[in-house]
DNA sequence: CTCCTCGTAGTAAACGGTTGCTATCGTGCT
DNA sequence: AGCACGATAGCAACCGTTTACTACGAGGAG
């Protein structure tokens, strides 16, 4: 009796088991990079033996193994995003965009939410470095701490080294020199315009409400409000401001707290809309009418705004848009089809739009 | 001069390019299984072997290669999710609680937004295929349709022969036999309870406006509605259903044509919070009010629910905690350290609740 | 003083595709 | 007839890890 042979390479697979390219090959009578062939058309094959391929997988059952796929080649087909919390409007519409023009580009879209952590943001950045994401999407305001940044460069610089890029949709660039792209909205120019707005109508005493302190979405819009301001040469007093979080519950405390300090205030900015929703209802509950009493003001235009009575006048961010721009900055260049001419811009800048609806009047007199 | 050689094997690499486990494994002096073995802490190490090797590491800035690992092992650690819209809540909630419970196996989530075809979910479960996702999980309500179960029915089979599985979320399991997880909610438990809700209150007359008729959810909800009726010998008329589709537009429009078409009723049963917002906006322009001259109910209980005015009664459905039970479902068997003792049951319902709110009163007289 | 047995580390064969190069065959040209 | 060439197909190296097996040195038992 022999001795038992080692494992022969085209051993006896599973029956049961996903089939291989070898399994397609060996019943179209063909070799491995045949079937490649077909299944890229990226070579020419005769119509037969492409009949023959054809037939063989579909016989077969054979589906290709991504891993794979992108271990032999150099693209994955799949971008990532990392926001903060996917049930947030403001990141699902955003979200929705990327996975829209990644799907349009072939490729599918790893959605990670940190709920809030600035190390869960790096954390999923470097997961998604593990998967090699063809570009990884960061989105929502930063936080604006010196050590951050630097981790982020230092991703950056790795995704690029490996071919992919980072992109920053709706938050500031980084240093020159990092290779990262900066896809924005006009932040600023948006809480100017709907300020401005507010101010036309006869507003100055604004409380501005809402958005954590340190991050740069907070940063522009409060920018902006105060933009507004000094292009009348009008003074703001730093009193009503206030600073703290985004959210509902947030906005609706706060509210009923700057009432109860006796702030003297007619008309509120809230950092956005979600902010607002929670200052309407604070409003509610004291009685005070929209835009009799106080006129409110929200930013983002999401859903709820139209849904709030009344119908909240905010600043409308091409939100979607926004997620489709991040992803054709981040795959430009990897596309066998990019256009040599279409130079990348290392950052681009989407318009704001108030939108008026009815819960800005004049300020209650008295 | 010598001929130039065949590229050597350890040629010499673009030193901007990722690390491989072979670069580390020189730097530190050892040979790649033993790196292997450090990364994946799965095999004893001398100390000073694995301090050399995270220093190597460390110094090198390495990441392994997911797909690498994908491809030499045996799981993706990443599981896919399919839903028909992202920035619906219903689904956002859903996937919340998906990305969670993968997160925290150690997983990372794919999100699919198919717009609301079945040719597009399907086609996005054969991606996932090629992705070899630890688990698919197709969320939300499913088209009764034969022809579309025996795909789905293909794709499960498929999945289950790789290793992985595929798991319903929110809708009906597939026939005997399938391998497939249905991870479900107490759709017509909540319908008939709700529907009592408003027949306790004294209506008979009720409007049921929503969702698009072939929808496995749509037909759950029906029931549930009819069987209210039934439990207390009522009728019901059946001229008082209609259906068609999710969504605010809709249910605004269909509200208006109801009261143009001059329909005798008291309160209406939103399929869903959407599809009530809608229903909100025709009666207040109409003005008509709520819950003095039509009482309103909705379905899911998402944040819309309480922003409407008055607040609106619905069914609360933990669509979070559907998420993570379908993940654990999922990947459950493939974890190392999966229980023995935990048979997997093909099937799991969560319960649903009514909260009542203040969007129901006694029908108005005359 | 052998022989085992641990505890560690290395070797090399997969995993399932892609692709640069080479090989083959039938034609059209000269 | 001889030859270059275009159209196809195959060979085999390579992508970066994991892991079954083998190898080796030291200490303990007999």
């Amino acid at each position: 009796m022999a001795a038992e042979p080692p494992r022969t390479r085209a051993r006896r697979r599973d029956p049961e088991a996903a089939r291989t390219i070898r399994d397609v090959a060996a019943r179209a009578g063909v070799s491995t990079a045949t079937v490649s062939r077909v299944v890229n058309g990226n070579y020419p094959v005769a119509a037969s033996t492409r009949a023959a391929v054809e037939r063989a997988m579909r016989d077969l059952g054979y589906v290709a193994n991504a891993h794979a796929r992108a271990l032999a080649g150099s693209t994955t087909r799949v971008v990532g995003i990392v926001v903060s919390e996917i049930v947030d409007p403001f990141f699902a519409y955003i979200a929705r965009g990327v996975q829209a023009e990644a799907l349009a580009s072939g490729r599918l879209c790893l959605v990670c939410s940190t709920q809030g952590g600035e190390a869960a943001e790096l954390r999923f950045v470097d997961l998604l470095l593990e998967q090699r994401a063809d570009a990884v999407i960061l989105v929502g305001g930063a936080v604006e701490d010196k050590e951050y940044f630097a981790a982020v460069g230092q991703r950056a610089r790795q995704l690029a080294s490996s071919g992919s890029s980072l992109v920053l949709c709706g938050r500031p660039g980084l240093e020159d020199g990092v290779p990262a792209y900066a896809v924005e909205y006009d932040n600023i120019g948006g809480a100017a315009a709907i300020t401005d707005h507010l101010l036309s109508a006869g507003h100055t005493k604004i409380l501005y409400l809402g958005g954590p302190t340190t991050l740069s979405t907070t940063t522009a819009r409060l920018r902006g409000f105060h933009q507004a301001f000094a292009a009348r040469k009008l003074e703001h007093d730093p009193r009503l401001v206030r600073t703290g979080a985004f959210g509902r519950q947030w906005g609706y405390q706060q509210t009923l707290k700057a009432l109860d300090d006796g702030l003297d205030f007619t008309a509120i900015f809230a950092a956005n809309d979600i902010v607002a929703a929670g200052v309407y209802a604070a409003l509610r509950e004291r009685g005070l009418r929209i835009p009799d009493d106080v006129s409110v003001v929200g930013y983002d235009d999401v859903p709820v705004a139209t849904e709030l009575q009344p119908a909240l006048t905010t600043v409308r961010v091409p939100l979607e848009e926004l997620g489709r721009a991040a992803v054709r900055a981040g795959i430009a260049g990897q596309e066998p089809s990019a256009d040599p001419f279409a130079h990348q811009q290392p950052m681009t800048t989407l318009g704001t739009v108030v939108v008026v609806r009815d819960s800005v009047g004049p300020p209650a007199t008295g």
